[in-house]
RNA sequence: GGGGGGUUACCGAAGCGGUCAAACGGGUCAGACUGUAAAUCUGAUGGCUCAGGCCUUCGCAGGUUCGAAUCCUGCACCCCCCA
């Protein structure tokens, strides 16, 4: 199967300039393209995993990716799919942002060979250029009547409420500017994006055929939504990041666990990078045993192996066992705050346990009750664990005997409350 | 300004001298069931407890009574009707 037959078939393809020719020109010869990041945050998160894997998948079909960052747009803020003027962000917060974007994106390609990635910040060719040059060299080529027809413009004007600031109106130039300098530098004759990004994407090419004579190329891919038509990465808690400080590996893997059976076969063909026909069994075995709910298991191992490493894996799986019933037995200190890092934790002095401590104190003391009364409320009812084990005594005392690793005691109150009780 | 009604636990709402830590519903918490969903079902739901009880709660402050959420007085707040 083609390269952008693939593609489609993995409904990654939503608009592209000229359908046919896009797939021998591809066939034909590696291409460099390139894909913008916003360093709006110091991480990515799930949006932003579509096209880095469209990149990735690109480099693997002998393509030459570029991941571009926008130290320089990300100061303007791209009004594409906003409904409101951005907040500008401060040099400093943006430079860090950028730092952590670029770390995280080498994760995902592939920097040697003859396909080797690029990392490029607009930053650094943006910065020396003067406001008098830009208008010249770059805004002389921009009909005014045009850049209006853009959707992203067009959606905030006419509307007294919101409005659009000049600043904003202006980011298109730096985008299309930016990929005229990959095909000055790079030969870079591609963008990819998501279907936000068309409006920007055809601004480049169009500014290319005008400054270098040229025929750029762009694609983009639809954005990422759930059956219902919200977006995908979103949690009442908020996004789900790719960074490890902001979402736990083991968040991040309970959340494509959830994922919804109508979402599970998109995602698989999406974001990872299985094959067919393993995802086309995947599919049967959703529609016959839906309840084993192999496709979401499979979406989340992908994934979070390919976000977070082996290591990553390793413990979001050991937590999700952990938290779902299993015993806690065979760990040390470092793996259980590893497994328990979102989990509350108090202390407590060491010589309570040699004494013996009541159960129901302890479930006191790791709040997860209220009273005494409450605590013997719980466990009466066979609602307290300790490491994983019911304990339906009231009147049990722990001991150093009960300790789940060196120092450390996992309590739990019903299904899914835990804390952690630590003796120093 | 006059008349009437109200204020109860997390919320709503019964109770109108003892059997009231206070019905009932919701919520919450546990348990069962289940696909880490939803629904359903069961139990619990002021605090402490040596489990026998003890302590604190029914707008606030006093009083009557052997005994008050319940009766009386004052105060605060809310609602309704008449001016």
């Amino acid at each position: 199967m083609k390269f952008l037959e693939e593609l489609r078939w993995r409904n990654l393809l939503h608009q592209s300039t000229d359908d046919e020719g896009l797939s021998d020109w591809l066939d034909e010869k590696p291409r460099t393209l390139y894909a913008g990041f916003d360093p709006t945050a110091d991480s990515l998160h799930v949006g932003s995993l579509l096209p880095l894997m469209l990149l990735r998948r690109f480099q693997k079909a002998g393509h030459r990716p570029i991941a571009l960052v926008g130290g320089a747009t990300g100061m303007i803020g791209d009004p594409s799919g906003k409904s409101a003027e951005r907040k500008l962000l401060s040099p400093e917060v943006l430079e860090q942002n950028v730092v952590g974007l670029r770390g995280q994106i080498g994760r995902f390609l592939d920097f040697g060979g003859s396909t080797s990635a690029e990392l490029v910040n607009n930053f650094d060719w943006m910065k020396g250029f003067g406001y008098i040059e830009f208008l010249r060299d770059v805004g002389k080529n921009f009909p005014v009547n045009v850049m209006l027809a853009k959707d992203s413009v067009k959606g905030r004007l006419g509307r007294d409420d919101v409005g659009m600031s000049y600043t904003e109106f202006s980011y298109m130039l730096l985008q299309a500017y930016d990929f005229v300098h990959l095909y000055r530098n790079y030969h870079c004759e591609l963008q990819v994006g998501g279907s936000d990004q068309w409006g920007n994407i055809t601004a480049g090419i169009d500014l290319g055929r005008r400054m270098e004579s040229t025929q750029l190329r762009g694609m983009t891919c639809p954005l990422l939504t759930k059956s219902d038509g919200s977006k995908m990465g979103k949690t009442e808690q908020g996004a789900i990041w790719l960074d490890a400080d902001r979402t736990s590996p083991y968040q991040f893997y309970q959340y494509w666990l959830n994922t919804e059976d109508a979402d599970a076969g998109n995602c698989l063909r999406m974001l990872t990078e299985l094959e067919q026909p393993e995802i086309v069994e995947l599919d049967a075995a959703r529609e016959s045993a839906p309840e084993k709910r192999a496709s979401q298991r499979r979406l989340a191992e992908s994934l979070t192996q390919l976000v977070h490493g082996a290591e990553g894996l390793a413990t979001a799986q050991q937590a999700t066992d952990i938290f779902f019933g299993a015993e806690i037995a065979n760990l040390n200190d470092q793996q259980l705050n590893q497994i328990f890092a979102d989990v509350q934790s108090h202390e407590l002095p060491r010589s309570q346990l040699r004494e013996g401590l009541p159960l129901i104190d302890a479930l006191h003391a790791a709040k997860l009750a209220k009273s005494k009364s409450e605590a013997r409320r719980t466990i009466l009812q066979g609602g307290a664990y300790v490491n994983n084990r019911r304990f339906p005594d009231v009147a049990a005392q722990l001991t150093e005997s009960d300790l789940a690793s060196e120092s450390v005691m996992v309590l739990r109150s019903g299904r899914k409350k835990y804390a952690l009780l630590r003796f120093v």
